[in-house]
DNA sequence: CTTGGAATGTCAACAAGACTGACTTAAACT
DNA sequence: AGTTTAAGTCAGTCTTGTTGACATTCCAAG
């Protein structure tokens, strides 16, 4: 029956071991993709946490904290300690709401953008390393299939986040 | 400046944006991928630490506890937490080595089976949602991206995995 | 205008799950 | 016999998540 010669339109191709084999890849995959920022950041006081805050400020300059943690999916408290340490490091700036003064909009400081590009330079790298690899058709598969992943309402946030980067 | 047609030998294809777009891609996709597991999980006294035991003695029954360390990647004390709830709650059966008595080879019960499925049917579910959104090219190109981006060390005992399981 | 509810953010205490380091036991290797 | 290896344990720490309680601010209905 053919099973799987790329582009043929087959439901073989999702046995169980197949869709096993890519759960598996997705696992350590993202250990891969995870590893060299977790290197630099062990080095300093900092965790995972904080590399998430520091990526979504930079992304989304003024944000709010409630904005932040629905897109880091934790909660507040679990936020604001993360937070409080980078304020207080001088890595994130946080100003009152001229508007609605309950709110504070996040910023990144001259030292923070500084750590936010090196550790996104370490992971970009990796990801350019595997783009390059893999060619350019795999990557607009692997794009897709991981957009078709996500909960539906992050796939909204997630589209929004890259129409906003142009 | 025409970037992408879909299977264009294109170096413009890696801009910053769009590796950061595939990163926070990532980011966003594991959330879902440990999703529906993660809520299984919580009604039980569980946690995705479990569940990744779980699953690799499924998959490779009879391993060692030291083989099982370094596919997860954590050290003995913090999965022999976690293998000795398991093993006492009847899910994991440890048997010593019969041809070297240090070893303790590991096999899912009965009960732990029952578990493992009910998650992997949760996690499968959902990648092949995704599978069958983004079409079998694009699976191709996704898992290539996936090999691509893990350590060496890690590709080598995934591809092994991989051909066991067919 | 005031009051009460909702939204936003902060502080404190706790739990899961990772880590290191030191140590024991048993078996295997040399 | 002495060393190395596999596994397990105990103790202590760190990161990062959780709830619960609380303060501040905004807004809308009485």
């Amino acid at each position: 029956m053919m099973s799987d010669a790329p582009g043929g339109e087959t439901l073989l191709f999702l046995t169980d071991e197949q869709l096993r084999q890519g759960i598996e890849a997705m696992f350590f995959a993202y250990r891969g993709f995870t590893a060299d920022p977790d290197r630099i950041l062990a080095g300093l006081a900092y965790g995972r946490a904080h590399h998430r805050a520091i990526h979504f400020i930079n992304r989304a300059p003024g944000t709010t904290v409630n904005n932040l943690l629905i897109l880091l999916g934790v909660t507040k408290q679990s936020l604001n300690r993360v937070l409080r340490t980078l304020v207080e490091d001088g890595l994130v700036q946080s100003k009152v709401g001229k508007s609605d003064k309950r709110e504070r909009h996040l910023y990144l400081t001259e030292a923070g953008a500084a750590l936010e590009r090196k550790l996104s330079d370490a992971q970009r790298a990796r990801m350019r390393a595997a783009y390059r690899a893999a060619g350019p058709q795999a990557v607009a598969g692997f794009r897709q299939v991981l957009e078709s992943m996500m909960d539906s309402e992050l796939r909204r946030k997630y589209q929004a986040l890259k129409e906003s980067g142009i």
